[in-house]
DNA sequence: GTTGATGCAAATACTTTGCATATCA
DNA sequence: TGATATGCAAAGTATTTGCATCAAC
């Protein structure tokens, strides 16, 4: 039975800290990109299973926004995000500005809401009857 | 030039009454296998055509919850999804529960809602800067 | 020394696309 | 009849995985 023990090896470490320096949410091979100038012989496997495992140890963030690739943050506290229409970028919002989900924008030269959408997780009836019966 | 005209074929017609008789938000290839019984010569690219054109027409919705497959919604009112952690399905959640994000689920044999995001989708600082300029 | 991690490459999963033909309006 | 849609198959994109070797603890 093996425990769920992680090593910090240099490719994890690297993986690690190029994600923490940006603020830009990228993808997996955008990290490949910036991690193998200092790990030339790095493979693009290794960094998708290392952004897999910091995000299940709670480290990073996995953004599923669907439509491409996925994103990842190296902020795991719960933050508002808004993808670009025209680029694709993904940005923080500043918490105090969700509140006006108004489409103007009057703040100067910033970005625009133009829609959201709510994600709820979590279980399913069938599911949910499931596990009460298991545990 | 050719105008947006779009002609309701068999297949697109039959995609589209399938949709609507669903309330289990379908993947491509679930909507595929239903119509398949009807049509059996259609074909998959056939389905994503239509799911796409159906969707840019605002008859469907597509929901791209990121994570495996897209699905796509009959109902093309914005209203609230859940993803079952456990078996991926989504459900609706009625509009009156969204507002207690507390995780009891005292409300008897119901789902349970762990966890939540908000996306934001818009325009980015430098994309937004763009169009102005453009327009 | 063990066991988890890596690099490589091949495989998978999902979606899109080119093109000749068929069909709707 | 003329433009749009279809079926088929191939290509594309993003991600995962098998396996021999390597390295962290």
């Amino acid at each position: 039975m093996s425990e769920n023990h992680h090593r910090m090896t240099r490719q994890r470490k690297m993986i690690l800290d190029t994600l923490k320096n940006m603020d830009t949410h990228p993808t997996a091979d955008e990290v490949y990109d910036i991690v193998r100038r200092h790990i030339p012989h790095i493979s693009l496997g290794t960094v998708y299973r290392n952004l897999d495992v910091l995000s299940e140890m709670g480290i990073i963030l996995r953004l599923d926004y669907g439509g491409g690739q996925r994103r990842f943050d190296g902020n795991p506290d719960r933050h508002l995000h808004l993808k670009c229409l025209e680029c694709g970028a993904v940005i923080d919002i500043p918490r105090e500005k969700a509140g006006d989900i108004d489409l103007g924008d009057d703040t100067g030269e910033e970005y625009e809401i133009l829609d959201y959408s709510l994600h709820f997780v979590g279980l399913c009836g069938k599911c949910n009857r499931n596990r009460s019966k298991t545990s």
